[in-house]
DNA sequence: CCCCGCCGTTGATCCACGTCAACCACATTC
DNA sequence: GAATGTGGTTGACGTGGATCAACGGCGGGG
């Protein structure tokens, strides 16, 4: 079911024109000014489509570009030899993919589209060389970087030292934080990964994400309907997390 | 205990010279022409020492500069409200501090001396704006950040998918890498922090820590005398990590 | 030198989560 | 509409690591 190498699904001829899209407040060009926003136009190379399931890259892929999700989302993961895997991220529209290949000139985890997805490519040489004229690109750029590394120190809290429910909870939170921010409502969406890939991010087994979301449910803090997730209760989720609820 | 604010323990005038630096090759200048390391010079302000158990910044800080390590070590922790730390990162020689405070202009996490330490402090918006007349300079910060980001996915992966022995193992070939990469012995190491932060580091309790390495000093993979390691079996700790060791 | 506090080790017990297994809800295909 | 497969839920049970507790060793200060 694997395939031999990540080739183009599509790659479509398209201008990307990020003065046009929708997505700046949330995407690479945020806070540039008009100017800078025409000077990306050469950057942002061609479109590419990725259907469910695909790979944009795979770990090991020469590293060549970095790419803004247009549309769809994603999941980033590393293996193990053994086989053992752990997703490392979900990535929504406007979010960056594909940093982690700039230390090694080769990628370090797969990145995989959780539904039929497009990104805009961005040449990394080019990038680096545009960078160094403008100012807010180079900037804003590097808030991109240094706003990964903060989002990793989050996970890692919440892996080494939040108990299972405490870890969904936050899971919850932020995924409505961030439909929130792209203008979906922060109360009902709709989770495009399964209880397993849920339970491999935040370091539990499947069975334990149900149980937890039941829970949740019995407790009146959300529904849960399949994948579809509505939230009661922000505050008691929020309480959930700060609360090491421990006797003593 | 606590002190008001993150102030210079010591500021001494002194300039860095990262040309004369025998660092270079793990830092941030690696990779750079002569020439261009001498454009470091005005880059690189004053260094400065932080005693042991010293805050070099603190979460909520403002950003204003990133450190590279002069002599010395750190550990990098996050706090939650009620007091649960997690340890992100233990940092050596050579390696950066504060890339954490780009995205928000604030620091995100909190960076204390393992022991008395040196830093050199490097100016932000200097780095940027030198960063875009030197090409290396640019390309080696990125590579910098990125490394971060691929570390921090390993870090995610010992969290979310080992268990307890295998993350003591993969810490221990970590640190003797890292140590290696100094010219130190990769076989006989000081560890500079407490179990209590390696099992912070590695989401386990310290009697946790403590089990394994006495387990692993049992099994005749190394000895153990409170910090002082010897790794005896290089080989059986990698295969450790490697072979899930279940049954079936 | 002795005292004291911190750090580390080890043992006994507990419990959160993993494991194993059965079953159910949908979606896809024929 | 039946057949099949994937994803999700729930229950029973086992276990790895947390918790609680006692003790030992080293290092710093009087």
């Amino acid at each position: 079911m694997q395939m031999k190498a990540t080739v183009p699904i599509t790659a479509v001829g398209l201008k990307a024109a990020c003065a046009q899209c929708n997505l700046v407040e949330l995407c690479l060009p945020f806070g540039m000014s008009d100017s800078e926003l025409h000077r990306l136009d050469d950057l942002v190379g061609a479109r590419r489509k990725i259907k469910r399931q695909q790979p944009l890259y795979r770990a090991g892929d020469p590293f060549e570009a970095i790419y803004a999700i247009r549309t769809g989302s994603f999941k980033t993961d590393v293996l193990l030899e053994d086989g053992r895997e752990q997703v490392t991220g979900f990535q929504m529209t406007g979010e960056i993919l594909g940093l982690d290949g700039i230390s090694t000139e080769l990628h370090s985890c797969n990145a995989v589209a959780l539904e039929d997805s497009e990104v805009c490519v961005i040449a990394y040489d080019r990038l680096e060389e545009l960078s160094r004229e403008v100012e807010g690109l180079q900037h804003q750029f590097h808030k991109v970087m240094s706003r990964e590394i903060v989002r990793d120190h989050g996970v890692m809290m919440l892996l080494g030292s939040m108990r299972a429910e405490e870890r969904l909870a936050a899971f919850l939170l932020n995924m409505s934080q961030r439909f929130t921010a792209r203008g979906f409502s922060a109360a009902e969406f709709h989770l495009r990964m399964t209880r397993e890939e849920i339970g491999s991010y935040l370091g539990l087994k499947l069975e334990t994400v149900s149980r937890a979301f039941s829970r949740f449910q019995d407790e009146g803090l959300v529904t849960v309907q399949q994948k579809h997730i509505r939230i009661l209760d922000n505050a008691g989720l929020k309480k959930l997390i700060q609360h090491q609820q421990r006797a003593c």
